[in-house]
RNA sequence: GCGGACGUGGCGGAACUGGUAGACGCAAGGGACUUAAAAUCCCUCGAUGGCAACGUCGUACGGGUUCGAUUCCCGUCGUCCGCACCA
């Protein structure tokens, strides 16, 4: 065999030269071909890609070389989330503009993917930054904004002190800024809103559709929106002592059936008659108070506890005029749910059970489990909320939950307060708008003016776009766009008169919510889409990112599709049929004898068996080793792109990142593990040199009367049967566990010593099919190594653009079956019978095989189970 | 607390809708080639008993359904993830 190793330095970029000046990966909008659009999650310009984006992008360029073989007019394009915080952290800590921090960084970046080898279609590169881009996102702003779908409203919102800005909830992960990690605090400020929760219904029922998403995504987002039904009741105030403005007040509940076991209500410290009471009641408002200063984060929530105040007022029961609730102001009332006010039923809600318990309330059940007997059921510290029939309840005693339910819906409906309905069956969601306004400068600007006498204007739609100003400041923390000396001084659109221009920007996850339709024609200027372009390319058939984006990014782009189906922009509701979420690459962690993380970079490991140790290159001092982690620059356990490609070749780590783990899983970065890819490729190009010589043309007729030449046939195109599967399931550890099988079945046909392909010219045609089925199959996954061995297999053209081989089924059924034989589920033998014979035949041969005759022992069978081309089982 | 996922050799993992458990890779051990090393090639590799043929046990644990269970059901334990005072 060929002594000559593979030189991944010198072939890779003479490939990606080749299919660069082909223009190969360039997609035409007009291509009559079925669409197939692949796309990953496009990366933020951080600096330098990291392993994370290798894996995810070799993922989606599998798919996209897989799916251009099978005839496919594949879209698969790549850009930049390039709006954000850390360019402006850049900006104050090493004076550079964020402007040319982004670029610089996406050139590195853009540089780094290249030699990847991914089959991108670069000429649809975009920057979410570029006012080319963001252009089109001020004009569908406006747009929402006429359509109803944006609002601006004073609105407690989350403040990040660290970050100086205001975080949508989704950004808030307990208690703390997402970016940041500071603990966010609750400030009034007036905010732009985009009216999300107009689509929560839809957003809620169309997941059932998308059954190419993973369920956990899903489930996540219906937790998210969270939906519940149940009931408004409006509980009339006892007019002896009601504040003069206000005769009711609004509560919702889930649970209805329990209404005869309430207590008292309680309304949110924020509810607007709390205030108001607050106003001429000083205990209420040192409450109220008091409650301003409880924190968010989760364990300010767990440990705080109930705690209420009386305000002195009384409300009826809707069932009964004599009966008379107190009602308190309690802290642990949200007023952003439902109405801010509640009823509570201490025996069937434990923080209404909690609370009664502080203050003496005491507590009735009115729901009794089943076989319990009601005169025995007492709740003391445990709220009971499971199933059982009504006691203690009137009219509704005996009945189960569901019943109650919607006995007490009907008779509140039927009742009335003043001229209303005392009930209403209502829907509640927990998805609130989403607050896109952010006080910085390197995002969006919100294309509005606020003029003093005409108010908020929208600016016209030929003013756009709101160019950011480049002379800007970061020496203060703020927002440097409201600093800017003359930035935010114009003229009034409508009435010429001096205004100001809004001076926030938006938040960099409306940029990331259309950039996949933007692809579909990024040289439109006039429009954000061209209609029979996007209505065409759309939906991206497979969409492939991380876990984290499961609510945040996927909800929002969710909703911002139909927002642009409602303005005109698109016409569809789901923007990604099939969604891939990718695990983490992770990897050890090394600490040195003082405790300090240590790169592996720094360190050598030895094995004594199976043991391992590990120690400092530098000073051969001991170093520990620790667990394995997501790699991290705290935790010094990454390992850069660039060095694995630049030793190795970008193929073994596309190989690396595909084999060892299910691509949903995390997958763990092992020096060992790399150099098995690596011996992959090797052994791929001995083999390929090795046989090339022996090998007739391709398309030469094949023999398949020799058997030799007939099973590497049926050898080939089950491979070709398996991968094929494999990829199209994104299994592609499995895909490559079977190219490792395939590749050893080549591997005894080139290295038998009797040497038959030299001689036998059937076999050497099968072998030839079967070469250039194995480089096929091998290109998703390493396309310059397969183009490499493409050629020296003779071809003139490149594999990337060669058609996925056909499949011959024939080949795959044989004309005999072995099939395993158990006794009582014990595999004994195997037994080979024709592919077409009867049960009855199979069951009379396995009763003569000499294994099964002395397993029985001569004692009579009690029946024999044939599982036709499966198995066969005798029942002792 | 609520919801979801998972638990298979020394390790990553495979096993289609219940049908030969451990494919493939890594690590390890033995051997060939070499002056030597690297590279490459061959063999072994779940536990246990046996010289061997072969047998027994084995997919977190305990039950169940089935001719047959890693797969389905019930319970227990453990790990991970998401949400969380949502009425």
């Amino acid at each position: 065999m060929s002594n000559e190793r593979y030189n991944a330095r010198d072939s890779e970029p003479r490939w990606q030269r080749k299919w660069d000046d082909q223009q190969i990966f360039s997609t035409r909008n007009d291509d009559t071909r079925p669409k197939y659009y692949v796309l990953e999650m496009f990366p933020y310009p951080s600096g330098r890609i990291h392993m994370g984006h290798v894996r995810n992008y070799t993922m989606g360029d599998v798919v996209a070389r897989y799916k251009r073989a099978k005839g496919f007019n594949v879209l698969h394009p790549m850009g930049w989330d390039a709006f954000g915080m850390p360019a402006e952290n850049a900006a104050m800590a090493n004076k550079v503009h964020p402007k040319s921090w982004t670029y610089e960084n996406i050139a590195t970046m853009r540089t780094q993917l290249k030699s990847m080898g991914l089959s991108l279609d670069w000429s649809r590169e975009i920057a979410t930054c570029d006012p080319s881009y963001y252009k089109h996102q001020q004009r569908m702003f406006l747009d929402f904004l006429k359509a109803g779908l944006v609002e601006r409203k004073q609105s407690k919102v989350n403040w990040d002190p660290v970050d100086q800005t205001v975080l949508a909830n989704e950004q808030v992960i307990d208690g703390r800024g997402w970016r940041s990690g500071a603990l966010v605090e609750q400030r009034e400020l007036t905010q732009w809103f985009f009216k999300i929760s107009d689509y929560s219904e839809d957003l809620l029922a169309s997941l059932d559709r998308l059954d190419r998403w993973p369920d956990k995504v899903r489930t996540m987002q219906r937790n998210w929106i969270g939906r519940s039904e149940g009931l408004l009741i409006r509980f009339a105030l006892d007019a002896a002592n009601a504040p003069a403005a206000t005769s009711e007040i609004k509560i919702f509940t889930t649970r209805p059936d329990t209404l005869f076991g309430a207590k008292f209500l309680a309304l949110s410290p924020d509810h607007p008659l709390s205030k108001e009471l607050a106003k001429s009641n000083p205990a209420v408002a040192a409450f109220l108070e008091e409650c301003s200063h409880t924190g968010t984060a989760r364990e300010a929530i767990e440990t705080t506890e109930k705690k209420g105040i009386d305000t002195g007022l009384r409300v009826l029961h809707p069932f009964d005029p004599d009966w008379k609730l107190p009602v308190y102001v309690a802290n642990f009332v949200l007023m952003d749910y439902g109405t801010g006010a509640i009823f509570g039923c201490p025996a069937h809600d434990q923080r209404d059970l909690d609370f009664v318990n502080v203050y003496g309330l005491g507590n009735t059940p009115v729901v009794c489990p089943e076989g319990q007997d009601p005169k025995t059921f007492v709740i003391t510290d445990t709220a009971y909320d499971g199933d059982g029939r009504l006691i203690n309840s009137r009219f509704l005693d005996g009945m189960t939950i569901a019943e109650a339910t919607e006995e007490v819906a009907k008779r509140l409906e039927a009742a009335t307060l003043g001229n209303a309905p005392v009930g209403e069956r209502q829907v509640n969601f927990r998805l609130r708008d989403w607050g896109i306004s952010r006080q910085r400068y390197w995002g969006c600007p919100i294309p509005i003016i606020h003029c003093e006498t005409c108010g908020v204007v929208p600016v016209p739609v030929k003013d756009l776009p709101v160019e950011l100003p480049e002379d800007i400041e970061f020496d203060r923390p703020g927002n440097p766009l409201d600093r800017h000396a003359s930035w935010k001084h114009v003229n009034c659109p409508q009435c010429g008169g001096k205004a100001r221009r809004e001076t926030d920007t938006m938040d960099t996850f409306v940029d990331s919510s259309w950039y996949f339709a933007r692809f579909t024609d990024p040289w439109n200027e006039d429009a954000p889409t061209t209609r029979n372009v996007v209505d065409r390319m759309l939906p991206v058939d497979q969409y492939i990112g991380g876990i984290e984006h499961a609510i945040l990014h996927l909800l929002y782009s969710r909703f911002f599709t139909r927002a642009m189906k409602a303005t005109g922009h698109i016409d569809l509701d789901e923007p990604f049929d099939g969604l891939f979420t990718q695990g983490m690459v992770v990897h050890e962690t090394y600490k040195s004898a003082s405790g300090a993380f240590v790169s592996p970079a720094e360190i050598n490991i030895s094995h004594e068996g199976e043991q391992r140790t590990a120690i400092l290159l530098s000073t051969g001092e001991p170093v520990t080793i620790g667990p394995i982690e997501k790699m991290s620059k705290s935790k010094r356990n990454t390992v850069d792109p660039d060095d694995i490609i630049a030793t190795y070749g970008a193929d073994t780590a596309r190989w690396f990142m595909l084999s060892d783990s299910p691509p949903d899983r995390d997958v763990i970065w092992s020096e060992e593990s790399v150099q098995g890819a690596s011996r992959l490729v090797q052994r791929v190009w001995r083999l390929v040199s090795a046989a090339a010589p022996l090998l007739p043309p391709s398309g030469t007729a094949i023999d398949n009367g020799n058997p030799a030449a007939k099973a590497l046939r049926t050898a080939t195109h089950q491979a070709l049967a398996d991968v094929s599967q494999s990829i199209e399931r994104l299994r592609f550890n499995t895909a490559i566990a079977k190219i490792y099988s395939f590749v050893g079945t080549l591997h005894e046909v080139v290295d038998d010593p009797k040497k038959p392909l030299a001689n036998d010219a059937a076999l050497a045609a099968a072998a030839r099919e079967a070469f250039d089925v194995m480089v096929q199959l091998i290109a998703p996954m390493t396309p310059h190594l397969a183009e490499e061995c493409w050629a020296a297999l003779g071809h003139q053209t490149l594999v990337s653009e060669a058609a996925w081989p056909k499949l011959e089924e024939s080949l795959l059924v044989s004309d005999t079956v072995t099939l395993p034989v158990q006794i009582n589920g014990k595999k004994r033998a195997d037994i080979t019978v024709s592919r077409s014979a009867q049960n009855s035949e199979i069951e009379a041969a396995v009763l003569a095989l000499d294994a099964v005759k002395s397993a029985l022992g001569g004692k009579p069978h009690k029946k024999v189970i044939v599982v036709p081309q499966r198995i066969v089982n005798v029942v002792a």
